[in-house]
DNA sequence: TTATGTGAAGAGTTTCACAGCA
DNA sequence: TGCTGTGAAACTCTTCACATAA
C-alpha cells in the first residue's frame, strides 16, 4: 500500500495523537523513534501505529524506526497543519468564550487561527475575546468569505441550527466542531464532529 | 436475543440520543413511536434503532411500535438515569466553570448531580459556582467518599493527571469525562471518555 | 397489513505474523 | 539482527431482509 489511499476516519482521528507524541519528544535526544515507543506514549499497539501510517506512505526505515522530526512534518502535512487554517466560532457564551481563551493561550494551536466570532447579542458585538472580534451573525456570509473561514465551531443555543450550518456550508465551510445538542445534517464532502457533554455524561452513567 | 447481553460501547453511546428524542416528543400527541420515526429524529436508520434496543430486551409491539413513555423509562433505567448519580469536577478554570454553569442551568441533567468541585488555587477554595462548593484538592479522597462521587469530570491543567485519576479510582470513581490533553490509563471496569478540543480541531483540519 | 426482533450477510477495523530491507 | 510495511485472519459493527406477532 504505497500512496495515499482512502484512510478511514478513525485513522484520521488518531493522527493528531501521533503528532502530539512527536511534538512532546525532544528530537535531539531521540532523533529516531520506533512504532513501539509511539504506541507506549499514546496507549495503543505498535501494529496499529504502523498500519495507520501505511495509509499515507512509507515513512520508516526497516530495522531502524522513524525519524522523529521528519515524521512530525509528514503528519503536519497530511493533517494540513503545515498551512494556516482559518477558524470561526458562532455563539460567544460561557463555553464559546472559554474555548477561544483556551485556544489562544497555547502556541501548539498556531496553524489553526480563530479569526472571527459571531453572536446575535448587540452587547457582545464589537467586543474582543483574546484579541478576536465579535461580529453580528447577519454578517456571517460576508465574513466567512472575507476571512476565508474553512472550519466553524458551533457553541450557540440550539435554535435555527440547521439554517446557520447550511449558510456556512454554502459559503465554503468544510468542517464543523459542534457543541450544540442537536442533530445536524451536512452534505457529503463536509465533515461534522459533535461533542455533546450532556450525551457523554449520560452514557458514562451506564458504567457507574 | 432476549435478556441483557454485553452491548457494545458504541451502542451505549447512542442510547442517550434515543432518550433525548423520546424526551423531546409530546407523549400525549404521540403515545406510540416507531423505530423509523426515532431514526428520523436522530439521523440514523430504523434497523439500527431496533438492533440497539434489542441488546437490552423486547420493548416494542410488532405491527405497532413502541410506547413513548415506557421506552423513555426503560432507557433511563438502562442508563442508570433513574437514580441520582453524583458527579465531581477537578479544575475550576474557564472550561470547568463554564461546564458547571451549563450543567446546572438545565433540568434535563437532574439525575446527574454535580456535588463538589476541586482546585488547588487557595483563592478559589470555598467559593461556590452555581451553588456548588470548591474544595481543596487535598480533600479529594475524603470528599469522594463523603459525597459518594461515581463520575469525575477532569478540567485541570495537564500535570499529575495519572496520579489524580489513580486516587479517584482507588476511592470508587467508576467513570471519567476527561478534557485534559493527556493519555490516561484506567483499570478494567473503569470507563474513560476523552474529549480533546485540540485533537478534534486538528483532525478536522484534514477535511478542510 | 404493519412494524418489530433477529439471524445472517456485509462492511469496517484491529490484530497478527512474517517477508524483507537496513 | 531489529523493526518496518502489509497481506490475511480475526474481530466488531452495521445493514439487510424476513419470520412473526398484533
Amino acid at each position: 500500500m504505497n500512496r495515499e489511499r482512502k484512510a478511514p476516519d478513525v485513522v484520521i482521528r488518531r493522527l493528531p495523537l501521533y503528532l502530539r507524541a512527536l511534538e512532546l519528544i525532544d528530537h535531539n535526544e531521540s532523533p529516531i523513534i520506533s512504532s513501539e515507543q509511539m504506541a507506549q506514549i499514546i496507549g495503543t499497539s505498535a501494529g496499529q501505529v504502523r498500519k495507520d501510517l501505511s495509509y499515507f506512505g512509507v515513512f520508516g526505515k526497516q530495522g531502524v524506526g522513524y525519524q522523529t522530526l521528519a515524521l512530525r512534518d509528514e503528519l503536519r502535512r497530511i493533517l494540513k497543519l503545515d498551512r494556516e487554517i482559518r477558524v470561526g466560532l458562532i455563539g460567544v457564551g460561557n463555553l464559546g468564550e472559554a474555548l477561544v481563551r483556551y485556544h489562544q493561550k497555547s502556541p501548539v494551536h498556531r496553524p489553526l487561527q480563530i479569526v472571527a466570532l459571531f453572536d446575535t447579542d448587540p452587547k457582545k458585538i464589537g467586543r474582543k475575546i483574546a484579541e478576536v472580534e465579535v461580529f453580528p451573525l447577519e454578517d456571517l456570509e460576508k465574513r466567512i468569505a472575507e476571512f476565508k473561514i474553512k472550519l466553524m465551531i458551533l457553541t450557540f443555543p440550539a435554535v435555527n441550527v440547521q439554517e446557520v450550518v447550511d449558510l456556512c456550508v454554502k459559503n465554503g465551510v468544510k468542517a464543523f466542531l459542534n457543541f450544540i445538542p442537536a442533530s445536524i445534517k451536512v452534505p457529503f464532502g463536509v465533515k461534522l464532529h459533535t461533542s455533546d457533554v450532556t450525551l457523554e455524561l449520560q452514557s458514562l452513567a451506564y458504567y457507574t
